[in-house]
DNA sequence: AGCGGTCAAGTTGAT
DNA sequence: ATCAACTTGACCGCT
């Protein structure tokens, strides 16, 4: 019988390993030709495709188990006036088959991978221009995900614009309508400051979305519902699937200026007992990145009888 | 080579 | 009104 122990996962980016994913900025790549600018991004695109998968070998080598992708591995993808097909790029066909590679590089070595699209894309905005805005990014992520066999993309709620009930109303219909590939992949994942557990898991049953459980933000926008209570509703929302949580410590510790920033490591006393023990992922989100990753792996083998 | 200003996009809350 | 914060500082251009 397998003892059951939560994966961990890192998001993104290294401290000390040299893996480096490339991006570049709109203002500059808005200023040269448009073949100047494929070429560009080509290689940036190239680049990044390697260096997934330095990071999917540096996780496997280290039985780290989750590696979140960062959105921008095809920069400006999406971007009105300078997006583009990944498959006109130079080099395009090969630059597909790395990330593909990649993708069954984790697959084969039971790698989970991810993205967490970032704050500009929001599903419930009044602004239907926003939200069609998001629908595309999630569009191309969802792609992205078939290569890399990621299986979900994380959202927040959004904001609440002075009428939480209308606002998550809003996100469920929304969410409805979300071609098959983005709503089969896509997770919805309570907040700092403005959507809670509480709020959220009627969403997620609502619409058969489970829900990413952040017992740091949980705990800077609390709701009634203790760790343990919020643990067992989210898990419930994954059904058959891993479930997925965050940890973070404070920088400056519960008591100080600003709890919702991060700290370089995590603080074992933050991480819920109730987590220990269950076959789900939790990404770590701390500014050491993979040496915080590997000290709190020590610290929960440690604790372990 | 080093360094400072800048960066597509949304929303909130502190200042 | 401005701006930092959010999953993550990296990139560009000037000296």
């Amino acid at each position: 019988m397998p003892l059951n122990r939560p994966r961990l996962g890192l998001c993104c980016i290294f401290a000390e390993q040299p893996i480096a994913f490339r991006k570049t900025t709109a203002a500059y790549i808005g200023r040269q030709s448009r073949k100047g600018a494929l070429d560009k991004l080509s290689d940036i695109a190239a680049q990044n495709a390697v260096a997934l998968r330095q990071a999917l070998e540096f996780c496997r080598a280290n039985g780290i188990g989750s590696f979140r992708i960062n959105n921008e591995v095809l920069p400006l993808r999406t971007h009105p006036q300078l997006g583009y097909s990944p498959l006109k790029l130079r080099g395009g066909k090969h630059i597909v088959a790395a990330f593909r590679e990649a993708g069954a590089f984790a697959a084969e070595n039971d790698l989970r991978t991810l993205f967490h699209p970032d704050q500009y894309v929001v599903l419930n905005s009044p602004n239907s221009a926003v939200v069609e805005n998001a629908k595309s990014e999630l569009e191309h992520l969802a792609e992205l995900a078939e290569w890399t066999h990621a299986d979900v993309l994380i959202v927040h709620g959004g904001g609440a614009y002075g009428e939480k009930d209308a606002a998550l109303d809003r996100l469920a219909a929304n969410i409805e309508s979300l071609p098959t590939e983005v709503r089969s992949r896509l997770v919805i994942e309570n907040d700092e400051r403005v959507f809670t557990p509480a709020d959220l898991l009627p969403v997620c049953r609502a619409t058969g979305v489970p829900f990413v459980y952040d017992v740091h933000h949980h705990r800077c926008n609390a709701d009634g519902l203790t760790v343990e209570a919020a643990t067992e509703a989210a898990v419930a929302t994954w059904g058959d699937r891993e479930p997925l949580f965050h940890i973070s410590s404070p920088l400056e510790g519960w008591m100080g200026p600003k709890p919702s920033r991060h700290h370089d490591y995590i603080d074992l006393a933050d991480f819920p007992d109730c987590w220990k023990g269950r076959k789900v992922t939790v990404e770590v989100e701390a500014k050491a990145k993979e040496l915080a990753v590997l000290r709190l792996m020590g610290q929960l083998k440690m604790v372990e009888v």
